[in-house]
DNA sequence: GTGATCGATAACCTGATGGCTATTGATTGA
DNA sequence: TCAATCAATAGCCATCAGGTTATCGATCAC
């Protein structure tokens, strides 16, 4: 039972899938062929990268006829952005502990 | 030749490796034997996994006797902070532009 | 000095993952 | 209707990453 994290953390982490991801946040909506022509991998892969990232709901697909386009969203990113912060934060909390202790220390 | 964010989301996408990091941001310098106390792996994997996060500028190490503490290097997320608010800078980017299209379109 | 402990390294195994080709299903256009 | 195009799926393969046990070097305690 992976939580929101390790999905994000594990979805992001290749390369290739990274990048059509910033493709379409760069871009905007894409199609999987015009995704495809610059991914630098087959057609196949590129559909595979898209599902991934979809379970992840990093992106949304919209069906039109026989072509389907994505768009990044956004707000998946979410989890990660609390994610940093917190770790940040206890950062912050460990020293400002030590700045208590100091200056109890000094007194 | 991986760049920056290669690094750091691989090093922090494995569940055992970023509960590792987590736990020397929570609670700061641990020994490898604490660490591995806790990890529920064997303490070579978890000195292997404090490998990579030194390599990824996410822990450093510090020597004493015959044992080896490990702290978090809260800095080291800069690089992943830096991209979640260029990917999402991209978005509002894209947005504002078409807001300005419907306000040409508006007129 | 000797045995015990700590952590890193070596060597190996296995499963997951990313890639490919081939194929299928669906839609479009001639 | 039939060929062509688009994207998803199936099936396969190779690589890699994370795990293990065994071992080694170094330090400490006795």
């Amino acid at each position: 039972m992976p939580n929101a994290h390790d999905v994000l953390f594990r979805t992001l982490a290749d390369p290739t899938r990274r990048a059509i991801f910033e493709r379409l946040c760069r871009e905007g909506e894409q199609t999987v062929g015009a995704l495809t022509a610059q991914s630098g991998v087959s057609q196949p892969a590129v559909s595979k990268h898209l599902g991934l990232l979809r379970q992840a709901g990093l992106v949304r697909d919209r069906h039109e006829g026989r072509q389907t386009h994505y768009s990044a969203q956004l707000g998946a990113l979410s989890p990660l952005i609390d994610w940093t912060s917190q770790m940040a934060g206890f950062w912050e909390t460990r020293f400002d502990d030590l700045e208590d202790l100091l200056k109890r220390m000094d007194q």
